[in-house]
DNA sequence: TTGACCAACTTGTATATACAAGTTAAAATA
DNA sequence: TATTTTAACTTGTATATACAAGTTGGTCAA
């Protein structure tokens, strides 16, 4: 019999190590669904820690739909599979690409500082006097130009951007770079008629309608610092959400 | 200085108590957006609990949006009145009729026990042998029918569904008369082209398409007992989600 | 054999303590 | 005055303990 002996590095909290270590072995498929984890004292000796610290990490792992957690039984294993597409949460272009191994091409059509006019002002929190980043891309995926996205940045936040910046990934510079604490968005779903400026940048297909998602996006101390607004071609939209009831 | 001094009923949970006590604060507008909240230590001592025990129902507020904790300074209330809408979450349509206070109307078209079907067994982890509940229904909204529900409960935890349940809400009488813990949903979001269906029973009103939210429902103990597509005609569809960034 | 009960497990809640780490504003210092 | 330091706050993490409550499987008695 094989044991499977993680080595966590403690480079992050003790709880958060614990729940990627676990989730690694979930998505390894070393824990299958259905399979029962370890008990809560179980881990306690394996993790050398406290219970109470296991169950941070189970809580989390429960409140993103990897395991189910049952009074006097344990911590089953969900089927996790489904769940591997664009699951709810906040998630870059790039992270989504990078997860479903496809083609994908971003192409940048604007890119400046302007000033917010009514529309961005509706959406942004910001002033007249305020300077605003207006960058609108459109992204390529096997071929098709399926995506229109429209962020909006408080340049108070972003000093710089770049051509190269966009067509990579500027949650990667924001987080990275900028070091930019990203910490809760609202999206927003709806459909709208199509415009000239999808047709202009998009291969609608003869389609009327698209799919809109707008997100804000809040830093760490809440301030509001983003405002995008994503189109989405009607046959190439899919959005899946995990939800617990609360009662 | 008049003060707000909160009598908390102790059938629930020490925590979910206070969770729920300080949510009817914001809501009430007692805490608005961007007050702070009194500090841990000061709350222990108001609600006479540990600092833990708050905690836990402050985790709760930040989880669902309400609140944004902010290490060394505190808890500031969110912007929560644009979160009122369909939030995402497990919410069944007579709790959102009810928050949205419109005048809504429930139409049974089809109540059967059916043995499941290929298209059923797809979706529902059932069996042939198995039963299953199949209930069609619309939804009007202001005079209009916007939605279409198609719902397929296993017999297995139904055992009996009448019209009158099916007109009041099916979620209502599974939690309260039948006990059914229901604990998560997977759900998944795209666009669909119309059917005949759709046209026999809601007013399509001339779109092409219509946005489909596919529900998969499931109990305590992980058991998938409901599958349920919802179908939303395109200028009424509407979805808000708040999502907090896991790093 | 059947059922009741109990012991040993499981997770859930509540509490107390200690220290780490980030913020703020007053006090001390140059 | 301007800057630095410090003290007093804030939330975050980790640990230990106790008991409540749900599950399971074996034991014992009818």
């Amino acid at each position: 019999m094989i044991q499977y002996k993680s080595v966590i590095v403690m480079k992050e909290n003790k709880f958060l190590a614990i729940y990627n270590d676990l989730l690694l072995q979930i998505r390894k498929g070393i824990f299958q669904p259905n399979d029962k984890l370890p008990s809560e004292h179980e881990l306690s000796q394996q993790y050398e820690t406290s219970r109470e610290t296991i169950r941070k990490a189970l809580n989390l792992l429960s409140e993103h739909g990897y395991i189910q957690k049952i009074k006097g039984k344990g911590s089953i294993v969900l089927d996790v599979g489904k769940y591997d597409f664009p699951v709810s949460g906040l998630v870059s272009f790039k992270e989504l690409a990078q997860k479903m191994k496809k083609r994908v091409r971003t192409i940048v059509h604007e890119l400046q500082v302007v000033k917010p006019d009514d529309y961005i002002r509706k959406y942004l929190d910001v002033t007249a006097k305020d300077e605003v980043w207006k960058v609108v891309r459109s992204r390529e995926i096997e071929g098709e130009k399926i995506i229109l996205d429209k962020d909006f940045l408080h340049r108070k936040f972003v000093p710089l951007l770049t051509h190269e910046i966009c067509e990579n990934s500027i949650y990667e510079y924001l987080e990275n770079e900028l070091k930019l604490k990203i910490s809760f968005a609202k999206k927003e779903m709806f459909v709208d008629k199509i415009t000239d400026e999808d047709r202009k940048y998009l291969d609608v297909d003869g389609y009327e309608h698209i799919v809109v998602v707008q997100n804000y996006v809040y830093l760490e101390d809440a301030s509001l610092f983003q405002f995008t607004e994503s189109r989405h071609r009607l046959d190439k939209f899919r959005f899946v959400d995990f939800a617990r009831r609360t009662h």
